[in-house]
DNA sequence: GTCTATAGACTGATAGAC
DNA sequence: GTCTATCAGTCTATAGAC
């Protein structure tokens, strides 16, 4: 594989279990098997890092959300798909999605990472709220009315509840604060 | 001021702004003007501080529940009061409450400072249950219908209203995220 | 593109004087 | 309870050989 790659999915992998600032070139270099010195040849400092994470995120989740709108008919059923790939990023309520874990540390970055980082939370809201509306028309949901302020309430719905699950380490936490949002789908 | 008091107060501003791990002794040496190696005899090892940041938090918030509780009356005012905590917790957008902070942060954190955290997230939901169902009762509230799982719902939207607020700088999409919430409240 | 070697700064923590 | 002095360990980052 791809060295840049290997370092990427590393880090990814680090940033959600245990926070950005939490892992060093070391711990990359140990995990992928090359040298501390040779990861700044792909990434020259560890903002160029933040940046990349993000940016291959930000395309991984577009990607997610256009094969949802391929693939679910109804707005309760992309609704459904969209709940259950945040439920399927915590795995076992040991990682965070990197959203998540990069707002929560937001600290560490700069400028261009953290406009990738509000470009994310803009574009979710905006599919969100088109996929309320359509629920609304299709009639496949119930008790939503404000599509865009639902559309916002349903994104933090999921990173709080991510943000339980993880804190106690299970998933019970994410499955209770969702449970009444699932209700709503028929 | 205790010197004690001081540098609590000092690490809660810092872990609320930037997060546990990222401040140090060094800093809050600097910011109550005290030596780094003076702030051992206060707290031996820095998880030492983490638990004592938690402990105070945890006596504070539940003061402030009782607090509602002894002032307002119906549920809907009480669940008004509840958010209004979380939304002045945010400043201008720029902190988080200490226990979003900490839920991100909670790699660093050994098993007492987890289990203060845990048992916060247990008395939130526990007050938050019996509030709604107050709520129902007295006919303050429309729009819940299963207590607990409200209650969990609503303690993950505060959490994630925070955690998109901070990304944001801006108390913008702490409001838009917690509005249909809000109009839930007669 | 990867390596060895190293710089320079900062981390939490300790010993021991006052 | 606060200080000076210092430790060993870590961090990101750079220079230069191969």
């Amino acid at each position: 594989m791809d060295t840049r790659t290997a370092l990427l999915d590393s880090a990814e992998r680090a940033a959600r279990q245990r926070g950005f600032d939490a892992f060093s070139y070391a711990d990359l270099a140990r995990d992928v098997g090359i040298r501390k010195a040779s990861i700044h040849h792909h990434f020259p400092v560890k903002a160029d890092l933040a940046f990349g994470l993000i940016e291959r995120y930000c395309a991984r989740f577009a990607d997610a959300l256009r094969d949802i709108d391929s693939t679910s008919q109804t707005g309760a059923e992309k609704l459904r798909a969209y709940h259950q790939t945040y439920r399927s990023a915590l795995a076992d309520g040991s990682q965070l999605c990197l959203c998540v874990s990069m707002s929560a540390g937001r600290d560490s970055f700069a400028e261009p990472a953290l406009e990738q980082l509000n470009q994310f939370h803009e574009d979710s809201t905006a599919w969100l709220t088109q996929v309320i509306q359509q629920g609304i028309t299709d009639g496949s949901v119930s008790g939503f009315s404000a599509p865009e302020a639902d559309a916002q309430a349903t994104l933090a719905l999921m990173e709080g509840a991510q943000l339980m699950a993880r804190a106690a380490s299970s998933l019970t936490p994410f499955d209770k604060a969702t449970e009444v949002f699932l209700g709503k789908l028929a």
